[in-house]
DNA sequence: CTCAAATCTTAACATAGATCAATTGTTTCA
DNA sequence: TGAAACAATTGATCTATGTTAAGATTTGAG
């Protein structure tokens, strides 16, 4: 029985509560996977919780986790040599996060993973990934097509990070992803924007002003 | 027989001008491939060439294509609102073009593919990828990697954009990429850098006078 | 509940790179 | 070979964003 019929049938909600399920539904809703690949996927990730602020990975440490967000918020950010830190994607639930250079050619990370929140995830590391590849091979396809988006949805904010202007870069955030001023503080918006907190403050002031 | 072996037996030269070698070249440096995947790569793949400036894909239509270049050069630009060219990335032997994004969505292109001269390409299409990764399972491995690799030098690219000057991002790429005036002309080389040619022609007198 | 720390706003000034315009050098191909 | 298109340089000016500094507001830990 695949994944996809456990859940429609009903006996599916006695499994409801399992820390595992989002994650079984995130797999289950992309590629088929049988009883028994659940059960090696599960394996293959152990829960682990964040407090605010607390660190996943860390600049300059090999990044040995990729991790799944259950619940809470991360961001993903490069500090640099000025001191300046710069936020390269915000995480929720549903997500991975890791220092996909660093976890693949176990090369000291350049990013730094933090917990926004109290943050809830499912973390496998690079040879559980490995070992579950072999076993699963469906999986490898939906890790390519993962990467894939994320190499066109990172194209796409490069491109508009060189061709446009913060305020249309912020306007286009704010059509995205609506409710990201609800959900992280306004000097990330800002990292994340490419610019300073001072000059978000002003471009937003300017936007208002019209 | 895998192709590994079949590289390192001495009937391997009988076989080395068939058009198609770089190309299982570099796939059978990478993954283990038989003779019959060999076959079936083969089977997927179509040669083609183009002139200097013609294009391979065009922003505004579908790119249902994905080509390994054999000899030549390429550019993947963007064409943005006000009409500036941004140089996404060129390509060399062995390494892939496509727009990514709209290759796997179906979506029309963000971006432009062009020969920087005459070129020679080997040129598949999304069905026939699909195909070739139902066939060839290890392939989708080999895909897998590639998005990675490149999903983690472009977040590296972009973080340099987002935090250092043109001309530290200019040094950077020359360490990388000692050549590469040769290869394409600098005003190329200013839209890669995310600058105007006036302002890189300055820059490079400017790092000249020290 | 309170106070320190974190966050946000505002303003004046500095700067990297854009823009506009003119000049010269270099391919290209008729 | 020579005209036209293309590529590179330079200068003057402009603009988006950075920098620095100060005050105002919000938050959260004890």
């Amino acid at each position: 029985m695949t994944c996809a019929r456990w859940i429609a049938n009903p006996s599916y909600f006695y499994y409801m509560n399992d820390i595992y399920d989002p994650l079984l539904n995130y797999i289950s809703n992309r590629i088929k996977v049988t009883e028994q690949d659940c059960l090696l996927i599960k394996d293959a990730f152990t829960p682990k919780s964040l407090d605010k602020k607390e660190l996943l990975f860390e600049q300059g440490e090999v990044c040995t986790t990729t991790s799944f967000i259950l619940k809470g918020s991360m961001r993903v950010f490069y500090l640099d040599k000025k001191g300046l830190e710069h936020v390269l994607y915000f995480g929720f639930p549903d997500w991975w996060v890791s220092d996909i250079g660093s976890f693949y050619q176990h090369t000291p990370s350049v990013l730094t993973g933090q917990a926004l929140e109290k943050t809830e995830l499912l973390v496998s590391t690079y040879e559980k990934m490995e070992e579950l590849f072999a076993e699963v091979p469906r999986l490898e396809r939906l890790f390519r097509i993962i990467s894939q988006k994320n190499l066109a949805a990172l194209q796409q904010r490069f491109l508009s990070t060189v061709s446009e202007t913060a305020d249309q870069r912020y306007l286009k955030l704010l059509k995205r992803a609506p409710n990201i001023e609800q959900l992280v503080p306004q000097h990330q918006i800002a990292s994340y924007l490419g610019i300073l907190p001072e000059s978000f403050s002003r471009l937003k002031r300017q936007l208002h002003s019209k």
